[in-house]
DNA sequence: ATCATGAACTTAAACGATTTCGTAACCGAT
DNA sequence: ATCGGTTACGAAATCGTTTAAGTTCATGAT
C-alpha cells in the first residue's frame, strides 16, 4: 500500500507536504504540488479513508437505517428506489453509504452507538418504526440526521405529499362522477394518518359523505388484506363505486376478488392505487394512482443531509414536502 | 467520546489493559478485566471501529457491489432478498455493510481501489456486468470475494441452480402433456446461457424437439419484450402450447396479450415463470414457476465471505450451487 | 539460595493521515 | 539596512486503538 511517506520520500518532502498537495490546500507551491500529485499517480496512491476520518473526525460516510417492522423494508420498489437514489446521490457527493442496524454482533449497540462506532457523519432514516425509543435517541443526539416520511422536530425531514396526493385521487375521482368512495387504508402510521385526514376532508368540502363502513383497515403491501376487506365491501347493501386501495401492490388482492366476483374493471367497480410502481402500469386495465417522486425524495435526502453535515453552523431545518403526480390510468369509469 | 485512555485512567491501569479487557485476551487478570469492563460498561463506552482499523488493519467490513447495468439491481426483489438477508447475516456475525461503487465523488476510483479506500475485509459482487474490467480486476485482487450467479476461478461463488431449475420445469410441463414448448429468454449472460443449454439439453432428453422460431429473445424484468414476443409466438401458424418466460416479472407482459388476444391461461395457452418472487403467487391464476432461493444465497454468501476473511489461509475456493424449488400454481393446462 | 517459568501488567511504537505552529527565504517599502 | 508581509515548506503532535516486547513479581523446582 502506498501512503503519504512513500510519496514523501520520492519527493524529497515532508507527508505534511502531501497531504496538502493531494488535497489541494493553498499554502503550498504550484509546482511542487502538481509534482507531488504526478508522482501519486506514478505511484498508485489513494488515500485511505480510515486513517483520515480517525484524524479529521469526518468519515465521508453516511448511515442508513431501513429495518421496517415487516422485516422487508428493501423489497418494496418505493424504498429500494429512495435507497438506491439516495446511494447515487451521496455517492456523486463524494459520500458512502453503510447500513446501520442494532446488535451487530454480540454487541449491544442501539443505532446511535452503532451510528458513531462507524462514525458515520450523518443518517438517513427510512422505513422504521420511528417511535421506537432507539430511534428517538439517533435522533435527537448531535449526528445529523434525514427522515423520510416522518417529522421530527428541529430535524429535517422529507415526507411525500400525502395530503396533496390524497386530495387528487379524491377529486380526480369525483370529476369522474363517483359519490361513494371506499377506502382501504394502511396500517395505523404518520402516512396513513395523513391520507385519512386528507381524504376525509377532500370529501367533505366537495360535500359528499363516506359511510363508516366504507372506511376500512388493510395493511401496506398485503394483497391479502386487501383480498379480505374487498370483500367485505362487496357485501354490503349499499356498494361503492370506487374502492381506493392502499397501494399499489395491495390492489393485485382486490382486483383477484373483484375479478371472481364477476365484476369487471372498471365497468362495474373502479379502483385507485397509490405509490405509481413499474408493475401499476404494466397490468392491464393500467391502474389509476398516485405516483410518489421515491427517486428525488432520496436524492434530497441525501443532498439536505450532506448539506447539514458541510455547514452544521448554519444549518436549519427543514421539512420538505414532496409532490407526485396523479397517473391516469384506466380503472376508473366515467359515471 | 470514552475513550481507552479514559478507562485507564478511571481504573489505574495502561490503555493496553483496558484493550486486552475488552478484547477478552488471556495475559489479563480474571478479575482486573471484569472489573475494567465493568467501568466501561458504566462509562458508556463503545470502541471506536476507525482506530480499530487503522491499527489492526481489518474493518468488520464487507463491501457490496450491486451496479447493474439497468440501474435498478435493487427493485428486483431477487436482488433486494438477497441484499436483505446478506446484510442481516453480516450482522450476526458482526460485520457491517458499505456500497462499493466507482467515481466516488471526484475520484476517478475504481471497484478495487474503493473498497481498498474504505479498508474493506471483504467484498460481496452481485448484479453487475462480470466482464467489466473493472470487477474482473477486483476478483483477482488479495481481497476476499464472493460472487452471485457467476463462476471466476479459484473463486467463491453462490449460484442459483438454473441447470435444475429449467431442467424441472421443462420436465413438469412435459408430464402435463406439453411437446411443443416456447422458450423467451433473457439478456446473453451467463445465467441465460445455462437454462438455455439446459432448456434444450432436457428436451432432447425427452425426445421433443424445439423449433427454431420458438425460442425468442425477450429481456429480465421487461414486460414489454415479453409482450413482443409473445405477440410473435402467437403469429405462428404452428403456435406453441407452453410459453417459458424469462421471469415472473416479464410473464405480465405475455399475460396481457394472451388476454388481448381473447386467449384464456392455462386452458388455451399454459405459461411458466421463473424466480418465485410474491407477486406470482398474488396474480390469478398463480403462476407456475422455479422458485430461487434469495434469502438463502444472500446469507451463504455473507457466511463464506466471513469464513474466508476470518480464515484466509485454510480457504479453497468453493462454488455453491444452491437449488430451489418448483412451485406448482394453475398456469400449466393438462393436455 | 538460585534460577527458570509464567501470569499480569506496562511501555512504547506503530497504523496513515491531518493540522497547528514555526521558520526560512524572499519581496518591496521605508 | 531594517521592517513587515507573504509564500512555501517542515516538525511534531494527534486521532483511538492494537500489539510486540519488555518488566515485575510470585511460584516452584533444583
Amino acid at each position: 500500500m502506498v501512503t503519504l511517506a512513500d510519496i514523501a520520500k520520492r519527493c524529497n518532502v515532508s507527508r505534511a507536504s502531501v497531504s496538502k498537495a493531494i488535497n489541494g490546500h493553498s499554502d503550498i507551491g504550484k509546482e511542487t504540488a502538481e509534482f507531488i500529485r504526478k508522482t501519486a499517480r506514478e505511484m498508485g496512491y489513494y488515500p485511505n479513508a480510515t486513517a483520515r476520518t480517525l484524524k479529521s473526525g469526518r468519515s465521508q460516510n453516511v448511515g442508513v437505517l431501513f429495518v421496517d417492522k415487516t422485516q422487508s423494508g428493501l423489497a418494496h420498489e418505493y424504498f429500494s428506489k429512495i435507497l438506491e437514489s439516495a446511494k447515487s446521490m451521496a455517492e456523486k457527493l463524494g459520500y458512502d453509504i453503510t447500513f446501520i442496524s442494532r446488535d451487530i454482533g454480540t454487541t449491544g449497540m442501539d443505532f446511535y452507538e452503532h451510528a458513531k462506532y462507524r462514525q458515520c457523519d450523518g443518517v438517513i432514516i427510512a422505513s422504521v418504526d420511528f417511535e421506537d425509543p432507539a430511534v428517538i435517541k439517533l435522533v435527537n443526539s448531535e449526528i445529523p440526521t434525514v427522515t423520510l416520511d416522518y417529522v421530527f422536530n428541529n430535524r429535517t425531514s422529507i415526507v411525500s405529499d400525502n395530503v396533496k396526493g390524497m386530495e387528487e385521487l379524491v377529486k380526480y375521482v369525483y370529476s369522474k362522477g363517483h359519490r361513494k368512495i371506499a377506502y382501504i387504508h394502511g396500517e395505523e402510521t404518520s402516512v396513513t394518518q395523513r391520507r385519512m385526514a386528507s381524504f376525509y376532508k377532500t370529501c367533505a368540502d366537495l360535500g359528499i359523505g363516506i359511510k363508516p363502513e366504507y372506511v376500512i383497515r388493510g395493511d401496506y403491501h398485503d394483497p391479502k388484506a386487501a383480498a379480505i376487506a374487498t370483500r367485505k365491501l362487496l357485501e354490503l347493501n349499499d356498494r361503492p363505486t370506487c374502492i381506493f386501495y392502499p397501494d399499489d401492490f395491495s390492489y393485485i388482492g382486490g382486483m383477484n376478488i373483484l375479478e371472481q366476483a364477476g365484476l369487471s374493471i372498471p365497468d362495474d367497480m373502479s379502483v385507485v392505487g397509490y405509490d405509481g410502481i413499474h408493475l401499476s402500469q404494466m397490468l392491464r386495465p393500467k391502474l389509476t394512482t398516485y405516483q410518489q417522486d421515491a427517486t428525488f425524495m432520496g436524492e434530497e435526502a441525501a443532498r439536505q443531509l450532506i448539506e447539514n453535515i458541510e455547514h452544521p453552523t448554519l444549518w436549519l431545518p427543514r421539512q420538505i414536502t414532496v409532490p407526485g403526480k396523479l397517473i391516469e390510468g384506466s380503472t376508473v369509469k366515467q359515471l
